[in-house]
DNA sequence: CCAATGTTATGACTAGGTAATAAAAGTAGT
DNA sequence: ACTACTTTTATTACCTAGTCATAACATTGG
């Protein structure tokens, strides 16, 4: 014989995680025993029916593209007083980090900071003009990255807003962001 | 009763949209009518049935899981000389713009630039330290932006990158990038 | 009123399973 | 070599959410 249960089990489940859409006849030619061991197998990993995981990996999905459009902003705004300040959160997740080392991509806090520039002007359309930005400290997985924009005046036609991101007491990004507005 | 066919199927189309996980039986007893309408229905706007409908879903998730962390880019590199120059593509799509306006968001154009900064690095890590970005001209969803990302030299242990986007020949990004690097 | 369109019902079949039960095969210990 | 136990396989009945084909019924417009 090929692997022992225990071998089987674990391949099993790298199997599934590798491609969630393999039915259990196809498993069990792969590992060239019967399907009802497979199902044995499944059940004792607590692994479910193909048919479940699919639709596991759908809802996830579904989460996703619903989350984004939704707000068209990089994290969630928690306070906005149009063109005055606003305030925003990003929780980092391994999304949002690069997987060698959990330090947080700069774009993401570029991305928050920039987003919150444009929300909290006071108009249809805003786009960003200029930005300069510096980023003080790595951001890791699973802190939680507070953005305060501020708006600090006009200056031919482009708003400027500056942008502090704390995580906790520290300050681990600030930006100056200067805004064009659609408004007459 | 309720609905005519036509309206019944715009309805049923845009029921499907909002829950794909929605069965015949379920949108039967929506709508009041038998599951073998639902059916025709279905058939006629080619609508594929529930299981099917939960596989594409997943599927594109698991395309979209797969792509992301395989490369920590955003936009396809397309020439890398480390520590000299880089260049990468990114096309605008639906998720880059503003779906009001069509016009891509700031932060898209700086994520490009700002992971061709890392990647030209030759290190193990690379993190930006400080960013002054410049947006040129709106960049609309089917466009293509061209990053040119070139090494400037090295200063206070800082690298400094410039960047430069294009679509077709007409400059829409400028940045400069001041980039931590790992190597001792 | 009758023909065309729309709706519902029925029966046979499918994939990819669950669950329960039984039988067979392999592995150890003595 | 025989028993005891684990592991694997087979069998049967059932399930969901469909497919496809055929037929009958209902509604509406002209």
């Amino acid at each position: 014989m090929k692997y022992t249960k225990k071998q089987r089990q674990e391949k099993l489940q790298n199997k599934i995680i590798e491609n969630p859409f393999i039915t259990d006849e196809d498993l069990a030619d792969f590992f060239s025993v019967s399907v009802q061991t497979i199902r044995l197998d499944r059940l004792a990993l607590s692994i479910p029916e193909l048919r479940e995981r699919i639709k596991h990996v759908a809802r996830e999905h579904l989460d996703d593209v619903k989350a984004l459009p939704e707000e068209e902003v990089i994290g969630e705004i928690i306070d906005l007083q149009l063109d005055k300040e606003a305030i925003s959160l990003l929780d980092i997740k391994k999304e949002h980090v690069f997987s060698r080392t959990g330090i947080a991509r700069g774009h993401y806090l570029f991305a928050q900071a920039n987003s919150l520039a444009v929300a909290i002007i006071d108009e249809k359309m805003a786009l960003t003009a200029k930005a300069s930005v510096h980023f003080h400290r790595r951001v890791k997985e699973g802190e939680r990255v507070i953005a305060k924009a501020e708006v600090k005046g006009t200056k031919d036609g482009k708003t400027i807003v500056h942008v502090v991101s704390n995580v906790k007491e520290e300050m681990v990004f600030y930006g100056e962001f200067s805004m064009y507005r659609s408004g007459k």
